[in-house]
RNA sequence: GCCGGCGGAGCUCGAGCGGCAGAGCGGCAGCCCUUUAAGCUGCAACGUGCGGGUUCGAGCCCCGCCGCCGGCACCA
């Protein structure tokens, strides 16, 4: 809101979540009295007025005003209204101020809004159903990351926020569901950064009767979709970049990627010595377990290939506790992930649905986690239980909602994309101006 | 968690070498009946993140703490 007198007449910008309008306010068809609040009136101020549309001398539609009221009184200085709030602090931690004077914001958290509605349209016309599972959990699974701890007064149990709704999801599978979805809030207490927030949205997506390819089409079309709604187009740019999501995507082997990128033979990677001599090869610190080794390599070798959007695809199994394997090479997996600008999109594949199988792998992790890896979730037995009831032949998916925002709305930052993101709170502070402002 | 940078008026920013802490915007009063970051005149108020130290003297140097940002580690 900003105001211009010019004696007997005043000029107001008025913006709303719409844009933005001129009034225009005269003191000889106003009267003395209007004329007087309309004086009162200044930057911040909620403001409703009437009267008719016309044309200033300088051609700008407005509004001549007949009635004007304050609707609401602003008692707090606005920020610099030509340089605005700059200080990053400040504008997460006061982000309904970071909103009034910043319009980029705003664009970016309604086009959020667009993404996710968008999101939800294109999955529903293809027959999915959305659904809620719980947050809190007595057994975190689905990911490995460490959970956040609670606990429950009433039953007097330790609870934990879940970290991923996917093993819940395929209890609805197993329930015969079929097609279902949840775009929901998920925890993880781990190191916070450009790219991790503590709580963030995930798009987890199960059907039964698809397999892993079936996904990576669904994936596509998805993405391709969302790109357009955002850009109107298939090219996204993002920084220097031009990224195009134009169908299909290219796909690529992760063993055909090492080979490709550096050379590196199928051996070197599944035998978990020799990954270690790779490590050591590439300067990379030494890993606590043969999966930590070749995610590390991967981030390293491959990822900086993956400017336009890529399905990696063909796991190896020990990355991947919860994806079927392969039939014609069992030590790799049904599953892909999806990259694109050198950021990981999405991961799906092919579900494990034999119970057996699934039981070895949760043994396995108990084993890393009696060793000390934290992040290894405990068992869920139930779910193996679950299996043994019978899950069909089903394809799954996760996708960061938060990082796909990122990527069609280029904004480096996750806080840039997540309205209040989590700041360390302030010691308690009570300064004369919030005094003042509380007086009648 | 580790390393580095940053922190001054409501906002955006100046302040050589340690020497009276400033400007613009905003606020207040006034002028101005078509402005576009309106303009002009005048006025006032408020400030070095917090706590110590060195010094005749600290926004500036030293120590500790807090917060934010970036990098590393961890992860998605």
């Amino acid at each position: 809101m900003a105001a211009r007198g010019q004696g007997g007449v005043i000029f107001f910008d008025i913006q709303d979540r719409t844009g933005r309008f001129q009034l225009f306010a005269r003191k000889n068809d106003l009267g003395d009295a209007l004329f007087a609040v309309a004086k009162e009136i200044e930057r911040g101020d909620l403001v409703g007025a009437g009267g008719f549309v016309f044309r200033t001398k300088t051609g700008e539609l407005s509004l001549y005003v007949r009635t004007l009221e304050v609707l609401g009184k602003s008692l707090r200085p606005l920020p610099d209204k030509w340089s605005g709030l700059q200080d990053l602090e400040k504008r997460y931690r006061r982000r309904y101020v970071d909103l009034i004077v910043n319009p980029h914001v705003r664009d970016v958290m309604f086009l959020r809004s667009k993404i996710v509605a968008e999101m939800r349209r294109f999955i529903d016309a293809r027959g999915f159903s959305e659904v809620e599972t719980p947050t809190l959990l007595n057994v975190a699974g689905g990911a490995t990351a460490r959970p956040f701890m609670t606990h429950s007064n009433a039953l007097d149990i330790p609870l934990t926020l879940r970290i991923a709704t996917e093993l819940n999801l395929k209890r609805l599978i197993v329930g015969g569901m079929e097609r279902v979805y949840e775009i929901g809030r998920t925890f993880r207490n781990e190191g916070i950064d450009a790219t991790h927030n503590p709580e963030f949205t995930m798009l987890e997506l199960y059907a039964a009767y698809w397999d892993v390819n079936d996904m990576m089409r669904f994936n596509e079309e998805l993405v391709a979709h969302l790109a357009r709604t955002v850009h109107g187009g298939e090219t996204v740019i993002r920084g220097e970049d031009a990224i195009s999501f134009a169908t299909p995507f290219r796909r690529i082997g992760y063993l055909e990627a090492f080979e490709r990128f550096a050379g590196i033979e199928r051996e070197q990677l599944l035998d978990a010595e020799a990954a270690q001599r790779l490590l050591h090869d590439y300067g990379i610190p030494p890993s606590p377990t043969h999966a930590h080794a070749l995610d590390k390599l991967f981030e390293r070798i491959v990822e900086p290939e993956l400017l336009q959007p890529t399905f990696v695809y063909g796991y190896p199994v020990l990355l991947s506790p919860l994806a079927k394997r392969m039939k014609d090479d069992p030590e790799l997996t049904e599953r892909y992930e999806l990259f694109a600008a050198h950021m990981e999109l999405s991961n799906a594949f092919t579900e494990l649905n034999d119970p057996d199988d699934q039981r070895r792998r949760f043994e396995l992790q108990m084993l890393e986690r009696a060793a000390g890896d934290e992040e290894v979730p405990p068992p869920d037995w139930d779910f193996v239980t679950a299996l043994e009831y019978g899950m069909p032949p089903t394809a799954g998916i996760g996708i960061g909602v938060d990082r796909l925002v990122m990527m069609l709305t280029d904004n480096a930052s996750i806080r840039d994309v997540l309205l209040f993101p989590l700041q360390r709170p302030l010691p308690p502070e009570r300064d004369a101006d919030e005094d003042d402002a509380e007086s009648p």
